[in-house]
RNA sequence: GACCCUAUCGUCCAGUGGCCUAGGACACUCCCCUUUCACGGGAGUAACACGGGUUCGAAUCCCGUUAGGGUCACCA
């Protein structure tokens, strides 16, 4: 269908150059986030598809600030960028707190590189200076075409278009009298200077591109190859923005989501590997990525199956890479557990049966204190339930017999004496889960009572039963 | 208003003229496993926006309509 056929897109041939100082092989994209408060997931997935696309190539990953607002302190902003990339795993070869040879990589901090592409549009008489004071770039109003690796050849008749009033389009603004510089002008220009090869971006900028395409002629430059990326949507079809709910990687990353599961969920949100598979090793999406199999429509963003990854990946975890998520849950809910030692055994219990990680400490309590509350309602159906405080005497009985404390062991023990005593093995098992734990579910009993350990069982036991013998 | 992009189950994807009585995943329902809860296994509900073409044949190509989104800024 044409998108990978190179279309010219100068007439005439000129001065043109692309990259004159540099091996023009490697490929080279960018993230140029501005400085908002907050990573949108939107943005995540566009720096997350350079990501992957430079990794795919072996090329570059610039991360540029577009501060170009040089509004209040942004510091802390860009810092919620930089936190929001690492933690999704997205690194940057180049860009703040990376270096490189193309910074600075703050627009702010650009302006005299700005000034010398200013000059180059004036001498070449693009530029004027309107009553207000404004730089504005004559527009060329020709016909612009580019073909796009997502959504195809794109063909604007730019002498045609309008503002909404039906006019025709004034002349870009590309500096304010106040000297502060217009986005499509310093994006352009950062593009051009650091090289860049691919401009993989929002779907948003896609009315965008004829203009920065304008720009790239008047600077005698080729323009990158594009690729818009759909946007992301929210579940009921409306435009996600910074105020929804999950609009931000920082809810993600307060609400203790495993990076990975995110990154894997983002990766499926427009793009697939074309099989079956869902969840996927990144090295495997680095493989196979390919923006031109991204997919042209806006996606909404399904939090339910970005749990079902993250569950998923919790259940694949290494036991110590899961204490090492869990830990600070746990800590944070007050729980001392001691050693890591004494954590581990109980961790393996629960993590194939938690979905999130903040849901641990809730999982986990009564192995830590005596102290534990019994459920009402759970107390009602099993304890409070005839002969039940008998039966419960009469497997503590048994268990005190047993030498050998494991889950094995105690299974063989508790199926005997229910036998041998007439009842269903469940009449015992109930009261006793919830005579330890003070709740009707939790890991298998028998393996939470090896855990806890004979004296502890044997002691809850009789607690329990004096308690509610009452 | 003009211009641009998009349109398959509720959602995310597969599908590029015949393999489609449209496949997978999430969610939902039921069953099995488990004498807890999950996991797991099995089954089920559920879609080609609409209308015209082209073709022996269309979810796939073309046109129109409708719907959604985007851009037209001294915001990025």
């Amino acid at each position: 269908m044409g998108i990978r056929k190179r279309i010219s897109l100068f007439q005439s041939g000129g001065a043109l150059r692309r990259f004159p100082d540099s091996m023009s092989s490697q490929v080279r994209v960018r993230f140029a986030p501005s400085p908002t408060g907050m990573l949108h997931v939107g943005g995540a997935r566009t720096a997350l598809f350079n990501w992957l696309y430079a990794r795919h190539t072996g090329g570059v990953f610039v991360l540029r600030i577009e501060d170009t607002d040089r509004a209040r302190h942004v510091e802390e902003a860009v810092q919620v960028i930089l936190d929001g990339m690492r933690w999704l795993g997205v690194g940057w070869d180049e860009g703040p707190e990376a270096g490189g040879n193309h910074g600075p990589y703050f627009q702010s901090q650009r302006g005299e590189i700005y000034e010398r592409y200013l000059g180059k549009l004036r001498e070449a008489g693009h530029v004027y200076q309107d009553e207000a004071g404004a730089t504005r770039f004559r527009l060329p109003r020709q016909p612009v075409e580019f073909v796009d690796m997502v959504c195809g050849r794109n063909y604007v008749d730019r002498s045609k278009t309008t503002t909404p009033t039906g006019e025709p389009e004034a002349d870009m603004t590309i500096r304010r009298p106040d000297g502060s510089w217009i986005f499509h002008f310093v994006n352009v220009v950062d593009d051009i200077e650091m090289e860049i090869t691919h401009v993989i971006r929002g779907e948003d900028h896609l009315s965008n591109t004829p203009k920065h395409i304008e720009l790239y002629r008047a600077f005698g430059v080729e323009p990158p190859r594009f690729a818009h990326i759909p946007l992301i949507l929210n579940r009921d079809g409306s435009k996600m923005s910074k105020r929804d709910q999950g609009a931000g990687i920082g809810n993600y990353i307060e609400q203790g989501y495993v990076p990975e599961a995110v990154r894997n969920y983002l990766c499926l949100l427009g793009w697939s590997p074309k099989d079956d598979r869902e969840k996927l090793d990144i090295e495997e999406v680095i493989r196979l990525f390919d923006p031109e199999k991204i997919n042209r429509k806006a996606a909404q963003f399904d939090i339910e199956k970005c749990n079902w990854l993250n569950a998923q990946y919790i259940a694949a975890m290494e036991i110590e890479k899961f204490a090492d998520a869990a830990i600070p849950w746990i800590e944070k809910a007050g729980i001392r557990f001691g050693s890591r030692d004494a954590l581990l055994p109980v961790l393996a219990l629960i993590k194939e049966k938690i979905k999130q990680l903040p849901e641990v400490p809730g999982w986990i309590g009564y192995f830590f204190t005596d102290e534990y509350p019994y459920e009402l309602e759970t107390v009602e159906k099993t304890l409070r339930k005839p002969g039940a405080l008998d039966r419960l005497k009469q497997i503590a009985d048994a268990y005190s017999m047993v030498e050998s404390w494991d889950a094995a062991a105690l299974e063989s023990k508790l199926k005997e004496t229910a036998v041998s005593l007439g009842c269903k093995p469940a009449e015992f098992i109930h009261p006793a889960r919830v005579a330890v734990s003070g709740r009707g579910i939790g890991p298998s009993l028998y393996h939470m009572l090896e855990v806890l350990g004979k004296t502890r069982v044997l002691a809850r036991f009789q607690g329990t039963i004096e308690r509610f013998r009452a």
